[in-house]
DNA sequence: CGCAGGGTTGAGCGCTCTCAATATAAGTGG
DNA sequence: CCACTTATATTGAGAGCGCTCAACCCTGCG
């Protein structure tokens, strides 16, 4: 187990797994019609809470895997080290997202860092695991849950695959723009959390790439870029540089 | 649910799960100690099989999720098109490996098309969901194989953004090597099932690419190509090509 | 004010793609 | 079994996208 940088036990109980609001969890919500019993054992996953500052690491790869994190604030990229150092960043996740998933069934795969100071709740996995037992509901949200994310790599590896350098990043602001709706905030003036390197090591490119991208876009009117301060000026515009055929 | 083309009910009661005999299973294998009625229930996960022929799909992208599939014997290859018909290939698999994981909690993500006859194994996904509420050890098997999908699609994600095609083809060549060995085939000695262009998707690059790569490691003593008949001559010299810094 | 990290921009190169021709294998029907 | 068709592979020549190397700029901070 990872040494806990600063655990905030709950006061109230948390309902957050079917209400969403503690820890601002989407991805775990569940339907309506549990149970009493359930609803205040479900409340119960969450037993702590963590800050995670700038740069550090929720967890690393190789870490004994032990749980799940929902991100209640902030923002996290996932990356893997290769033997020769290499960086590569498989995500970026933002609140109401889950992080750690890969470490199920033995250690983190790869490893989590926090953008910007953040918090997380911490969700046990052997608690997770007996409970899914009891609740059919909760089994069938983490599968899905675990389902989504397979989903999610692979459309990483469609746009790795198969796109060019402009649709890479078009997708990526497109990506971004949606999360940040869903997250009450707003869908076309945003502050990138990561750095050039960051998001070309997430879209395959190198740095300057990323960056004579960002100017490019903004001369055809896509854009405004201010090194991280992005505003979507043309949503329909990066929509159909994905549409025409290469 | 799909029409299945030919069920073959079995006649004995399997046992893969714990001997990973009749279905070659080797991602779901329990540990021993499991008591009889258990044995008895899981044996009874897969009560159908099903011959698929070489270029028939086992599940559809977005067909309704209902099984997941062990296979038996044979080759497959999943994949996605996008909106403008581009197919990205997103793995290959082999006997005792699982498919449609994707489609958990929904319906089916992408394509999963047979490279050759083969033959699967049904489990369907209400037995496997009830009985893992049932049986913790298989319940640890079931998410430890959705995190194991995570952490392959971790590793292709790595090899697009992050490598040179020399090392993809290096790379996937390696994997294949170690998979054969592991269902009992030659390490060095393999016909590949799929095309040049479907490797090409799969590692980002263009068939005639991936022609010319296989031509340059002949040149260079590490393999011997002859259409689909792959000798691997030097594993190590395969191996130093992902060594060396980009 | 100076320093460090991050971002932008330019010039030139090289890896991979595109287009095209040819070769080989695998079917298919007579 | 052979001529025909089609799918798949190989190889070449040339172009272009993204990379490398390098200089410069911006911003925050001690």
């Amino acid at each position: 187990m990872h040494a806990l940088t600063a655990i905030h036990p709950i006061a109230a109980p948390s309902k957050f797994l079917v209400t969403c609001s503690s820890c601002n969890l989407r991805e775990l919500c569940l339907p309506a019609g549990l149970c009493p019993e359930d609803l205040e054992r479900i409340e119960n996953v969450v037993y702590a809470r963590r800050r995670v500052k700038r740069g550090e690491s929720v967890f690393k790869a190789g870490g004994e895997f032990s749980a799940v994190y929902a991100i209640r604030s902030g923002f996290f990229k996932t990356s893997l080290l290769d033997r020769e150092g290499r960086e590569q960043v498989t995500g970026f996740f933002m609140g109401g997202e889950l992080l750690g998933m890969d470490g199920i069934g033995g250690s983190y795969h790869g490893t989590a860092i926090a953008l910007e100071d953040s918090e997380v709740c911490i969700l046990p996995y052997a608690l997770i695991e007996e409970m899914s037992r009891d609740i059919p509901a909760l089994q069938r949200q983490l599968h899905a849950v675990l389902a989504r994310e397979i989903v999610r790599d692979h459309g990483v590896m469609m746009l790795l695959g198969s796109m060019r350098a402009e649709e890479r990043l078009a997708t990526f602001l497109l990506n971004l723009s949606r999360r940040f709706v869903r997250r009450g905030y707003s869908s076309s003036d945003f502050h990138l959390r990561m750095t050039r390197e960051e998001i070309g090591s997430y879209l395959g490119l190198k740095l300057e790439t990323v960056s004579r991208l960002f100017s490019a876009f903004q001369k055809d009117g896509l854009i405004d870029v201010q090194q991280k301060h992005v505003q979507i000026r043309d949503i329909e515009g990066l929509e159909r540089l994905l549409a025409i055929k290469h």
